[in-house]
DNA sequence: GATTTTTTAGATCGCCCGATCAAAAAAACA
DNA sequence: TGTTTTTTTGATCGGGCGATCTAAAAAATC
């Protein structure tokens, strides 16, 4: 019972995980989000609670989207170390397109200090990055492209520390040969 | 000729450092900074203009007590090698301490993408910090302590990044496992 | 001591913020 | 068709924001 929902919830938190990843948290207003959404205050508030819960849910729909998707990419992949380069290839390329850089670390930076809760998300989605990343690693291993003798953990960890590092240096409008050179530094090589 | 001023201006600009440090540049407002600085609005923005004149400010003098203090310490060290393990020692020890980070980084992410010529400002910091590695690396080359087959320049690039996510991890409330672990991985080993 | 210049204190400006409210609209039930 | 439940609209709330203004206070110059 009830009148409907005049909006799609997957599109309208797609919009706001635009408006999310572009200005921040803090520096997007409701009534950008409104605007973005294309629904009015009310709406919003009626739907997801509060900002804080709107930014939960579009923090969930990026983590789905993107880092589990990218994830899933490795999980699937023929050529696990092939799968890698291809990964931090696209994140340098789509780094130099553009100063959004990955809303997870954007989030960690401004919102996890404040707000405990959120930051635990944030944290969770990071070890999903760096579990994908070890799994990956060790079937790379396994199949004797990388090097058995390493501790997977520890590439993972590497490999986690460079994408940071370099959606930081993205937001900085840094250049492709900084960038690369973080990648290739950290990242196994292909040919042994 | 005029009435001298009330304040101290290092004084009243190391406690706007430690508003932006730890809030960040949105999110201290006027009101928190002169109630730091102990002074009224009207003398903050007839010193220092507007909220973004006093962050200028703010960040040149974190880069000459944070940054290059630091990069003149290791310049300074006579065991250069020794001198980066103590470095990330500390950085590690005071990412466990507090979620502030660096108010460099954390500038970076916050305002560089939407302040062009802060970033600029925020670029040449973080290359003096990538510099100071490099000359601290090659001093280590040179006296036999770091394998001079490395290009220094990559070295100083994966100390940087390590610099950079760690104070990311930091703000996350990250332990000491994973910021240790990313630590290693960059860092050469001490004993050959 | 009068004048000029600068800094101070406190009030205030217009604006935008997150959030809420009342009332109308729309759908499901009786 | 009348009742009930939910969503929508548009106005509005109190509050904090960056910035400015006026006037008084303090110092240097004449």
């Amino acid at each position: 019972m009830g009148r409907h929902r005049a909006f799609d919830e997957e599109e309208v938190i797609d919009a706001a995980v635009a408006g999310f990843w572009e200005k921040g948290y803090g520096a997007t207003s409701i009534r950008d989000l409104a605007a973005r959404m294309q629904m009015g205050g009310a709406s919003l508030y009626n739907a997801f609670g509060d900002k804080r819960g709107l930014f939960i849910r579009a923090l969930q729909r990026y983590l789905d989207l993107s880092s589990r998707r990218r994830m899933a990419e490795l999980d699937a992949a023929a050529d696990p170390l092939a799968a890698l380069h291809d990964f931090f290839a696209n994140l340098v390329a789509a780094s130099l397109c553009d100063r959004r850089g990955c809303l997870l670390v954007n989030a960690a930076m401004e919102v996890a200090p404040i707000d405990l809760e959120l930051g635990a998300d944030i944290r969770d989605g990071l070890k999903e990055v760096e579990d994908g990343f070890r799994r990956t690693i060790e079937r790379a291993q396994q199949e004797g492209s990388v090097d058995a003798g390493m501790r997977s953990e520890d590439v993972a960890r590497r490999l986690l520390s460079a994408v940071i590092s370099v959606r930081v240096l993205a937001r900085l409008g840094e250049d492709r040969a900084l960038l690369e050179s973080i990648v290739r530094s950290a990242l196994p090589p292909r040919e042994r």
